[in-house]
RNA sequence: GCCCCGAUAGCCCAACCGGCAGAGGCAGUGGUCUCAAACACCAUCCAGUGUGGGUUCGAAUCCCACUCGGGGCACCA
């Protein structure tokens, strides 16, 4: 069948988005681009299915859908196996992405193949190097001088974004840090627009995902507040969430690596001890580090702080439990109502001053963090958390000493890798005008030739092997300058892509800016909750930078997100080393594309996982035949008049047609599955048991289920479509519509409860008064059996479908 | 440790605003067809909704507590 139907749908090309004179309305459903790393294996199979679903069933509904696809081509596994084989990435990267191709027009994904795009084509990276200048002429990218997180086995910094639980997101060794100058995005710049405008995809996005990005941003509010330092010219700023207990500060903390630790230890009787200790924190590695068990260390610096609400001296420590990367690197420790301080504080004896009332039985044997009302706190005593809390930053405004502040646990997004496989920073360093940025007109920098480049991982970029392409003029000055040898993060890339798709050609510009007014933002975006962090939030940052540049009119790129879960395998991910590895490839030479897909739609919700061993593709099969020989079965002609059809039948068609159109509009594809399941199996008995295969309502049926099954199983649907004496192609007849008149029953089973037990039941009309119902349901024999004879205290009556009795 | 989500038949899953627990499928059982088998078709078995409370005329559905499973965050002051 495949090669029978895909020649012709090449020639219909029923997919086509770009037509000029299409006047269909428009929708863009959009599928994350697949890494090329090799071919699709069954975690695609089922993200594309899904999508599929979503863009045909809008075709269907006479939309223009754009539903395009293109390759996420840069990044790491491509250069690692490069390295591996000794091959150039990019013809290892092009031969997968031609297999990945031929692999998703046998599936039969409905792409528009007019508009593909790879990230690693230097037409495309020509538009990440021009974003980023135009955000470095807006002081949005920068560089700086900073400890970054090291993977010693990529040999490349990663963003914070990437290191999780302390290990490579990518290769799970254990991340480091590392003192490095490299380039950042000002993402922080944003993030309250981040959160605000999450607003919009409440509701259209997963709880899940909104709630991730929220945590992740982690917006806090609080105060900065200035404490003098003993020899020291200037205050230390310290960022806290809980002005209202400054009373109760008794020690002052500096993160360990911060500069500022290094100075006020310097000259000081405790350099020398500091000087081991900041050693030691250095050779613990992030796992260890992030522990939270781990037992408080630091050393105390010799040197005194003056709390500025009451002046007393309170001694500073150097610890690894303060961050240097977070609020200003510097803390006052509340004991009493901080758990990390009071730890602090029973390891190095430090007194412990409750400023907080706690509840009457509180143990004491933590901190208190909850509400209360302040006590020892001077002109606070007696006002509750918030009260206070606003009191004492209205106190620190007027003396100036503090202000109220808000920070984020979201940081400057790092871009800069120490690989070949990407993009090129497009600046060049000269020693006499610094960093100057490459001309628009000289873009893109394209990557120098791998052959003769040592790829293997080495801590710095490949690229500085390159020396005809490392020495270049300024661009500014025309001295002996080199370029940038660093690459961009690979989800630069993957950041504004979505807007490439709408003209990939382009040549003057990243995307056309009107049909971004046309087509965007896209209306259903379907990917793994995988990336629910990372590159959505980039995506919704660039996204906003964009609409700030004037060159999009909207703020937040997708409108409504649906994340597919994965499939595994025995109940766990497949993978090779665990031996529990299915072969897409072999799952379709067994069962077929349709039966795949099918099986894929029809396991459960798109958001769960699905576990290949307890579904059943053959069952899938099984089904797809019997809808098949549905057309073999009729035998009217098409066009013939449905309405002369059986009811009963026509009516199954009605309720199956109007369930399935709910159903796939709220993403519950499998039971859109179900009901054309229901409907095949109704005209199957009214074929072989009922008015026989010559009642029009049969047709009515069978074109009902091909168009619904377009949506799933291409090939059978389009197969049955033929039988049925149409011309191809099925994906564009139209969705069925429910007759009303069809939906509404002649007669409805009213349930007749006493005390909640059914007793009884009556077939009324749908149309039927309360008032009528009651006197038929207390004068059912079941009812009246039921109450022998006991009085009734209420009667609940909804009609037409049920009348509870309430007994005495 | 904190936060989120989930738990319905042997299995995967349905069940609208609280109203007959079953739409669909897998597996099973019995039958029709067949020389026989497969296919196909027909029929059929199977749970009272994780546990314990509560609200209600009525709870899978709402509320509280717990158990188990999955996920996120985790020295962010």
């Amino acid at each position: 069948m495949q090669e029978k139907w895909l020649p012709v749908w090449d020639e219909i090309a029923p997919f086509r988005s770009g037509r000029p004179d299409d006047e269909r309305p428009t929708k863009y459903v959009l599928d994350m681009f697949p890494y090329p790393s090799g071919d699709l294996h069954m975690g695609h199979a089922e993200a594309y299915a899904l999508g599929d679903v979503i863009a045909r069933y809008w075709v269907q509904r006479g939309f223009n859908v754009l539903h395009p696809i293109g390759w996420d081509s840069f990044g790491l596994p491509a250069e690692n196996a490069a390295i591996k084989r000794g091959v150039d990435p990019a013809g290892w990267t092009d031969d997968n992405i031609a297999q990945q191709k031929a692999s998703m027009r046998r599936y039969a994904c409905s792409f528009d193949w007019d508009r593909v795009l790879q990230t690693s084509s230097p037409e495309y990276y020509r538009w990440n190097q021009w974003l980023f200048l135009r955000m470095f002429e807006q002081g949005l990218a920068y560089r700086k001088d900073s400890a970054v997180n090291w993977c010693p086995n990529d040999q490349t910094v990663l963003a914070n974004e990437q290191v999780v639980q302390g290990r490579c997101e990518r290769c799970d060794a254990v991340v480091t840090k590392k003192k490095l100058t490299q380039w950042y995005l000002r993402i922080t710049q944003y993030a309250d627009r981040l959160l605000d405008d999450m607003q919009q995809l409440e509701g259209n996005w997963p709880d899940k995902v909104l709630l991730m990005q929220r945590n992740w941003i982690g917006r806090s509010t609080g105060a900065e507040v200035r404490f003098e330092i003993e020899g020291r010219d200037e205050p230390v700023t310290v960022y806290t969430t809980r002005p209202d207990t400054l009373f109760g500060a008794t020690f002052f903390v500096v993160a360990a690596d911060s500069d500022l630790a290094a100075e006020l230890a310097a000259g000081t009787p405790a350099q020398g001890e500091f000087e081991a200790y900041l050693e030691q924190v250095k050779a613990i590695s992030e796992i260890d580090r992030l522990s939270t068990d781990r037992p408080k260390t630091g050393v105390f610096l010799q040197r005194h702080a003056v709390n500025p609400v009451n002046g007393e001296r309170i001694p500073i420590y150097a610890a690894d439990y303060v961050l240097a990367d977070y609020g200003t690197g510097a803390i006052m420790a509340v004991p009493a109502h901080d758990q990390r301080d009071w730890d602090f504080a029973k390891a190095f004896g430090l007194p412990i001053v409750t400023v907080v009332q706690p509840p009457a039985d509180w143990p004491g044997d933590e901190a208190y963090a909850g509400d209360g009302v302040a006590v020892s706190s001077g002109f606070l005593d007696g006002l509750r958390k918030a009260d206070a809390i606003a009191r004492m930053v209205e106190w620190l405004e007027e003396k100036g000493l503090g202000t109220g502040a808000v920070n984020y646990r979201l940081r400057d997004w790092l871009i800069s890798r120490q690989r070949y496989w990407g993009t090129p920073i497009p600046i060049i360093h000269c020693p006499s005008c610094g960093e100057v940025p490459v001309p628009d007109d000289q873009l893109p920098v394209a990557l120098p030739p791998a052959a003769g480049l040592d790829l293997k991982p080495k801590g710095t970029s490949p690229l500085g092997g390159a020396e005809d392409w490392v020495n270049v003029a300024c661009p500014t000055c025309g001295g002996a300058a080199t370029r940038d040898t660093d690459t961009m993060d690979t989800f630069v890339d993957s950041s504004w892509y979505f807007l490439r798709y709408l003209d990939p050609s382009k040549t003057d510009g990243p995307f056309d800016v009107d049909a971004a007014k046309r087509w965007m933002p896209v209306d259903q975006y379907v990917g793994g909750v995988t990336h629910a962090i990372l590159h959505l939030l980039y995506s919704r940052f660039f996204t906003k930078v964009l609409f700030d540049m004037g060159m999009v009119e909207f703020t937040e790129p997708f409108t409504r997100l649906l994340n597919q879960g994965m499939v595994v395998m025995n109940g766990s991910a497949m993978s090779k080393s665990r031996g529990n590895l299915v072969r897409l490839s072999d799952e379709l030479a067994e069962h077929g594309v349709d039966a795949v897909r099918l099986t894929m739609v029809f396991a459960g919700p798109p958001e769960d996982d699905i576990d290949w061993a307890d579904v059943s593709p053959s069952g899938a099969k099984k089904f797809l035949s019997r809808a098949w020989r549905l057309s073999g079965d009729v035998t009217s002609e098409p066009g013939v008049d449905v309405t002369a059809g059986d009811t009963a039948l026509r009516r199954a068609t009605a309720k199956a047609v109007d369930e399935a159109t709910k159903a796939v509009e709220s993403h519950r594809f499998n039971v859109a599955v179900a009901k054309t399941m229901e409907l095949v199996n109704a005209a199957r008995k009214a074929i072989d048991s009922g008015p026989g295969g010559g009642d029009p309502a049969v047709r009515e049926a069978a074109e009902a289920v091909a168009v619904m099954l377009s949506l799933v199983a291409p090939y059978t649907a389009e197969e049955m479509w033929s039988r049925l004496g149409h011309d191809p192609s099925v994906f564009l007849a139209g969705w069925p519509v429910a007759d009303e008149a069809l939906l509404v029953d002649e007669s409805v089973t009213c349930i007749v409860q006493v005390a909640g037990k059914v007793r009884d039941r009556l077939e009324v009309p749908p149309s039927i008064s309360e008032d009528e119902l009651r006197e038929l349901a207390l004068a059912a024999p079941g009812v009246v059996k039921a109450l022998e004879g006991r009085g009734i205290r209420t009667v609940i009556v909804r009609a037409p479908k049920l009348v509870n009795i309430v007994p005495a």
